[in-house]
DNA sequence: AACCAGGCTGCGC
DNA sequence: GCGCAGCATGGT
């Protein structure tokens, strides 16, 4: 058996794995990770080939082996940095603690959130179709739609008991049918909405480079809007997970409402103006303040 | 069993 | 411009 091979992931102050760890994990069944016993298995696709990677903590460092695939240069600096863009381990969150530490009914996140890292989504049609896929119906719903889709369309690798999968290529979804996702159960729209941005993407319409190049956060937003099945919501939440624009704020978003009700922040959920007096302060760590507030419901 | 779900579009005013 | 029905189906 050749040895595994194992590298460390330089991160910053304030950054705890476990954090991280906790969010993948909670209880969902996301059929693009595994997590075992502390440990996050992914498959991801560099320029060549397929690499199944895991990764994992111990004593405050950030560790990952090459599972399966070619341990070359190329594709460990690739690993390097998708996990340094996955966990978003080039943030400095100190000041973003400083303004949470100010909010009386909010600075206790500084504490029990310590080290959380907005988890990102960063491939642009990944973080686009599963918006889509999650409008509008519950998020066990949304992932088990995630599933179908991906067993169904994406690459895959077996490695000893378990299959790992990629999510689908945009060039494979955008020869779909209509009919084809409805039979996975997807809304008409919703299908029509996925294929409609797979195609898009295959021909080139959208890419991510093209989308980070543009001035500033309100032409990205329009220019994500243009597209069937992308409103407001969609844009904010794939340009927070996927480009980390730190100010988004997915207006409309229930799970936002919620957790504002719940630190009783808000009341109803008409008062737009007291959410955007709520944040105010948070300029520049709105798409932070939101993802906390987003974990912030996993409490019981 | 009714109501809600990490919304969006298209229509009517 | 703004409000609202309709979507389509599973989860609770």
């Amino acid at each position: 058996m050749k040895p595994v091979p194992k590298f460390e992931v330089k991160t910053p102050k304030r950054f705890k794995f476990e954090e991280c760890l906790w969010f993948l994990d909670r209880n969902y069944d996301d059929c693009l990770l595994r997590i075992e016993k502390g440990s996050v298995f992914k498959l991801l696709k560099p320029k060549s080939g397929k690499l199944l990677v895991r990764i994992f903590s111990e004593k405050t460092k950030l560790y990952y082996e090459v599972i399966k695939g070619e341990p070359s240069q190329e594709n460990i600096l690739f690993l390097r940095d998708y996990i340094t863009e996955w966990f978003d381990l080039k943030r400095d969150l100190t000041p973003f603690y400083k303004i949470l530490n100010h909010d009386p009914s909010l600075s206790y996140m500084t504490k029990s959130y310590e080290g959380l890292r907005l988890i990102g989504i960063p491939d642009l049609f990944e973080a686009l179709s599963w918006c889509i896929i999650g409008q509008q119906i519950n998020l066990t719903f949304a992932y088990t739609l995630k599933k179908r889709l991906t067993e169904n369309y994406g690459e895959k690798l077996k490695f000893k008991d378990h299959t790992y999968y990629l999510f689908p290529k945009h060039s494979v979804l955008a020869d779909l049918t209509v009919d084809e996702l409805r039979k996975l159960q997807f809304s008409g729209k919703k299908a029509e909405y996925i294929i409609g941005i797979a195609k898009s993407f295959s021909e080139g319409k959208i890419n991510k480079n093209d989308l980070v190049s543009l001035p500033d956060l309100e032409s990205k937003q329009k220019f994500l809007t243009q597209w069937k099945g992308v409103g407001i919501w969609t844009a904010n939440y794939s340009l927070m997970k996927s480009l980390r624009e730190p100010s988004c704020i997915p207006y409309g978003d229930v799970g936002l409402w919620n957790a504002l009700e719940r630190h009783r922040i808000i009341q109803n959920r008409n008062e737009k103006e007291k959410l955007t007096e709520f944040f105010e302060p948070y300029k520049g760590w709105e798409s932070y303040l939101v993802f906390y507030l987003w974990r912030s419901l996993s409490e019981a």
